[in-house]
DNA sequence: GCTTCATGTTTACAGACGTAGTCGAATTGA
DNA sequence: TCAATTCGACTACGTCTGTAAACATGAAGC
């Protein structure tokens, strides 16, 4: 069978264990609670269930390590934060990038610095 | 007490329903079950009870109109397409909108036609 | 060798979500 | 007036999510 990869959603609490791996991996479960424990106020459980359940997802990939397992990324984040972006202007936006765009400018959520960012891109792509 | 709004969130599926009544408003339940049930398979009872959750999210309100009741928005469009962006923009672009951009931008999800806009919008704002 | 520590696996459980059926009251057509 | 229809309220139930404890097992110290 074509193995039909259906790319499993990823939830808001998985997500923040993905980034700590993108940031850095392979890690045990124990560097990643390091990193988010604290902030998250999760327990080492948490993280371990979370990590479980992105293996399942197929989001990332265990290495044994002697007696623990190291974890690293499946998936690239840019896939993922395309995916994401993708799946909000499409909702929201009607597919148009560019009234995501306008919206953003509308609630003057756009600094000076973001503008100044924004058309320089916008020169690079032109030319 | 001052009745602390901790705004409720809206899942996928209330928010197609907040789409038909953004469109249109106000609408009984029938009215927005013509709109939506086809297109997502929905039963009228499902219609139902997701307008009663988002009433209780207080994202709705209703008026009773004899037997019936006609269902208004409380929320605006914009506020809701304004968190969600923020979210977005937040969680996986560091609160940076001119991430998001150029990350649209490098994979190419934008069309001359959104880069003509978007240059346009920009132009306005400089002035 | 036995206790202790570390680590993945299994199980748990409440709340949100998707989806919908049932019930009771009011309405309306005959 | 009485049955059929309509409509919101209540109930249901499986899945997903957040959060974590219990358990089994192997390693490591003593």
């Amino acid at each position: 069978m074509a193995a039909t990869d259906k790319p499993e959603r990823i939830s808001e609490a998985e997500h923040a264990v993905m980034e700590v791996l993108w940031d850095k991996s392979p890690l045990t479960a124990a560097d990643v609670c390091d990193v988010v424990c604290e902030a998250r106020g999760w327990s080492l459980a948490t993280v371990k269930t979370l990590l479980s359940r992105l293996v399942a997802k197929q989001a990332i990939a265990t290495r044994p390590d002697g007696r623990r397992y190291l974890y690293t990324p499946l998936i690239a984040r840019a896939d993922y934060v395309g995916g994401e972006s993708r799946r909000l202007v499409e909702r929201l936006f009607a597919g148009r990038p560019a009234s995501l765009f306008a919206h953003l400018a509308e609630q003057e959520a756009l600094t000076d610095n973001d503008l100044a960012e924004i058309e320089a891109l916008l020169k690079e792509l032109r030319q």
